[in-house]
DNA sequence: CAGTATAGTAAACAAATGTTCACTCTGTCA
DNA sequence: TGACAGAGTGAACATTTGTTTACTATACTG
């Protein structure tokens, strides 16, 4: 019962991105008494699903999130429902999303780590980076996503494709951002 | 000017999980007139940043979205700003939150896939996929992440790993969904 | 220099907000 | 059978909401 309205308000926030107000949800339920709706919103409360500020309604991460689940070691049983950890996925990869931003991958220089031609990774924008670190890079005025490295004084970057050779800077090396994930969807 | 102002409004968004009110938009600003709150928000909305039903706030989808550039081709010059694209991660990736789950996967069996130890994959619960699907399954009761086949009306279930080899089910292979995308963090 | 946007103040407004109280109608369980 | 908790109604409430109007000060512009 109580989910079913939870439900709805998850629908109607994906719809708005607000949370409805209670005459919003006398419709949402269908009911005809805003105290209804009161008590409906204690209860998604209690759940913590939903928080309140002086009398302004919030949604708390749990309201977002998906469930985390895992599979033990070798793979076997799934975790319980009570250990559920609960992520939103812009939350977890993008930690400063001032300074960040998204860029489609091209190319298979990078295969080795994973990151494979249309992946999404998020860039967090500086221009020091530590050697080992995936970073985007302006190399002789060529843009690239490269790995860096630094060999004392000495930087230069490195693909993770045995295919390509390192490069290193004719003149000039400079580092835009710091790759910070990596997104890929199916299909 | 205005710019520092969505600024602000953003950070509130991001600590409170909701737009502020007009009179906790003057103490954000530190003005004192609710009127001068009002034109910003008006040109908040005539950027875009901003929407507005009935005279309820509601973010737009750039509100939050970073935006989404790119390397042209063999990856030198960066799309200009004004070809940009804004992507929410979540919504980018998670097509139907109410029947997904995030799964942690373990193991080097879909390293080919460039699906990793520590992963996190996104899962859509369903108990039907297609031949080449990557599917979470139970297989003569283990649980674990396989690539599905389907050699006519046989199922079974294969790695992405030359190190392993496919496996077919002695009596039961059933499917409780299909991996829509995977998403990794580095450091 | 005059003219005109731009950014802000101050006060007043109807409409909508969340809350509270008293009450009814179930169904359940002892 | 009676008690009681759960779910809902309906009305009243003070607050707060977003909006509007009129007016001021500043800064830019031709």
């Amino acid at each position: 019962m109580i989910n079913e309205r939870l439900e709805a308000i998850k629908k109607f926030y994906h719809r708005h991105k607000r949370l409805p107000s209670y005459s919003e949800m006398l419709q949402l339920f269908t009911l005809s008494s805003k105290n209804a709706v009161f008590k409906i919103v204690q209860k998604c409360i209690g759940l913590g699903f939903i928080k309140k500020e002086g009398n302004k309604l919030a949604p708390t991460s749990k309201f977002f999130a998906l469930p985390l689940v895992g599979l033990v070691k070798a793979g076997f049983p799934i975790l319980a429902e009570e250990n559920r950890d609960y992520l939103t996925l812009d939350e977890y990869l993008i930690e400063d999303p001032q300074s960040s931003f998204l860029l489609k991958v091209s190319g298979d220089s990078l295969i080795g780590l994973g990151i494979f031609d249309g992946d999404i990774v998020i860039i967090h924008k500086k221009h020091q980076a530590l050697s080992g670190d995936v970073v985007l890079a302006q190399i002789d005025t060529e843009w690239t996503l490269k790995i860096l490295k630094k060999d004392g004084v000495k930087a230069y970057l490195e693909s993770a494709n045995p295919k390509y050779p390192p490069f290193f800077p004719k003149q000039d090396l400079q580092i835009f951002g710091v790759v910070k994930a990596v997104v890929r969807k199916f299909n």
